[in-house]
DNA sequence: ACTATGTACTCAATTTCATGACTAGTCAAG
DNA sequence: CTTGACTAGTCATGAAATTGAGTACATAGT
């Protein structure tokens, strides 16, 4: 019960397919709800048939006909009750973190290369969050947008996803850059 | 087949019983991995009849029995194996922030205690883990004790966890006193 | 001509996770 | 002297998530 609100809450921007749904939730941090795309179906499922969003089929012809889902009044009520109840705690896995907390035992070479890759994602999403919001305030400079726009929410989230990936990016750098100069010194040690 | 490496990274620091694990598990964000306890216990016996752990009873005669957990060599290749392959994405889930996302069509008043809530858990948080460094680093300085030490692994997790939690703690910060400014001027302009 | 990529989904099987309830003893506070 | 909190677990159930495969048509590149 719990990614039925992440999808109420992408609902409330307007119309979207599952497959558009699907590609937001891929990108995963900037709403900070990761999920795959069949889940997102048989989540849309579920919400159309307890009457929390209601499907309206379009119809194309260069292309296979789409659903998009808008929110209803029931779906209003239950993310009123989710927001008004208490919050799981943040939950964050993240396979490389458990590497380089072994990475003393291990061969750092495949975690130097992973950390590289993942700070260049992280610098990949941060890019991608600046278009989006520049997109969202349009002219405006952002004290100003956040202060006078009338929808905010999508921005505030995109302020904390930016805070996440910059930081992700340079822990990333940092470790890389540590864990090859302590291999330089030992091998420098052992000659 | 993931937290089975969370629990093998932590078992390289030493003996821990389940009940130890699932406290550190249930902390969660300093390892970056977040577990309840009964996946621990579960996830333990996997890995002993695997032969990657082996236990030892500790009989104790003021509380009960327990039984701490080694790492074995078939773990410690496990392991190795699962640092060369690919890494899944980091994966995040936050009910906050969906909150906060879908906050422009909701009472804020709820999110705003949240998030106050938040920002003083992301600071708890950060002193504990201020605490666990100084622990590790003992009196050698960081930069020192990250060139010096054999294992610095757990410290540089750590050092991801802080870097997250004072985000996190900023972030809801500011971000709390945004909407409060925006009721303010609304309430306001209403009159 | 072939291959890949993108749109737009559906179905099924399995694995993992999360939840609540239970046991059982110790210790400290009210 | 009783209630609640801490240590140290086990068991069972159900919800949620992951994985893999499959369909179908269009466009764009090589």
């Amino acid at each position: 019960m719990a990614l039925r609100h992440a999808v109420l809450a992408a609902l409330l921007d307007g119309e979207y397919t599952g497959y558009q749904l699907a590609k937001i939730f891929d990108v995963g941090v900037s709403n900070f709800w990761y999920a795959a795309p069949q889940q997102i179906y048989t989540e849309l499922a579920k919400l159309e048939k307890a009457g929390m969003i209601s499907g309206r089929q379009v119809i194309q012809l260069d292309r296979p006909n789409k659903r998009v889902f808008t929110v209803a009044e029931a779906g209003l009520d239950e993310l009123a009750a989710f927001a008004a109840a208490a919050s799981k705690p943040l939950s964050i896995r993240d396979d490389l973190a458990v590497k380089v907390q072994a990475v003393d035992h291990l061969d750092p070479a495949p975690v130097l290369a992973q950390l590289d890759e993942r700070a260049v994602e992280a610098a990949a999403r941060l890019a991608l969050f600046d278009r989006g919001m520049r997109r969202l305030r349009g002219d405006l400079d952002e004290g100003e947008f956040l202060h006078s726009s009338e929808r905010i929410g999508p921005y505030l989230t995109y302020l904390a996803g930016c805070r996440l990936e910059r930081e992700m990016r340079d822990w990333c750098l940092t470790t890389a850059a540590l864990l090859r100069s302590r291999t330089a010194s030992h091998t420098e040690e052992s000659r």
